[in-house]
DNA sequence: GGATTTGCCTAATGGTGTTAGGTAGATGCA
DNA sequence: TGCATCTACCTAACACCATTAGGCAAATCC
């Protein structure tokens, strides 16, 4: 009986596929070993448990969201950098709305500090470096980008915007405008009552 | 053999407290079975399958947001306004986890126009009516809300913010701030390049 | 080429979701 | 009040997913 060459890695990046095509919450063992032509049990040689994988899927996804964010960035600053590193993180979505939804797949404590989770986190600090911000301010605006490029591209992918004229298309960019304007006034709003 | 006094809005209510107990997705009808003292098939007659009981769970949770959001609505205006309805957004997360999350179960249309989800878009709308925007920014700006608070609160929840210094609690009146600020400059913002 | 490792298998168990059809307690009507 | 009907809950059965224990044969090592 021929081998299948199954691979831990292998199998999170099938698993990395199945959710883009089912939805990360549909991604399951047996579905997996079924497109591996594989009995589920050989599966768990690979992979602890079910949890495991969708963990390893979780871990792949920040790794690439942080990849793109970290290309998007690169020699750029200003308002060029956060319109970049949105769009990365939009067009992340998507392109791989399975793979997005696994990177917010709960993880305990030590896996999200070894993730590329923080790594993605100083891409956005980095992003501000244009903005001159001080702390806590700078905390805060990460902050604010972070709920509402999550914000945004969550409600899009489950519909929130498609019901109601313009385009979310088009508001995406609006909301791009008011962030850039909103954090070059920043050091100024400090003083507010 | 005593009859256990089933119905449809008792399930719905109970399914309800387990989701803020257990969290939306471990919500099942073996459990909610159970709670009853009642074999799993006897929720066949007041719920259609396990999406149906789910789908209920969130029309649930969408009126309770709309009408928490109405409330905090209700008699202000600007600012005053802009806050009562994030608290009131955020405060419902928090109390209630599970059934936040059930307010995000997606809905086929015909069911989400029928929610009350196009209410509590409506209560966001009324609440820009202090700013005076003209559309189509107004429709950005209820898109942008929707965005903050649903990313913020759902990175809060997930614990995004919780490993970092300062608190969460100091950065939300942060950001209501910047958004009264860009709210309010929103009409000269449009004649940008 | 024999020993060992290891990749995948069979088998078994327990949990969830769902349907079909039965029974006893509640309800309605004479 | 007693019978008929209705219906709330039940038993039984099946399918699918997750997980573990233990077996066999292909690959690998010397």
């Amino acid at each position: 009986m021929a081998r299948a060459g199954l691979t831990t890695q292998r199998l999170v990046q099938a698993g990395a596929e199945l959710a883009d095509e089912v939805g990360f919450e549909h991604v399951t063992v047996s579905e997996l070993a079924r497109r591996f032509d594989v009995k589920v049990a050989s599966l768990y040689s690979h992979v602890k448990n079910s949890h495991d994988l969708k963990t390893r899927i979780a871990l792949l996804a920040l790794d690439e969201l942080a990849d793109r964010a970290a290309d998007a960035v690169a020699g750029r600053a200003g308002r060029d950098a956060l319109t970049a590193f949105a769009d990365a993180y939009r067009g992340y979505a998507t392109e791989h709305p399975g793979r997005y939804t696994a990177a917010r797949y709960p993880l305990d404590p030590e896996t999200a500090a070894a993730s590329a989770g923080p790594r993605h986190a100083r891409m956005s600090r980095a992003l501000l470096r244009g903005y001159e911000l001080s702390e806590p301010d700078e905390t805060h605006a990460v902050r604010l980008l972070g709920s509402v490029f999550h914000g945004f591209v969550s409600l899009e992918t489950v519909g929130g915007f498609s019901h109601s004229a313009p385009d979310a298309g088009e508001t995406w960019p609006w909301i791009l405008d008011a962030l850039d304007a909103l954090l070059r006034a920043v050091p100024s709003s400090g003083q507010r009552p």
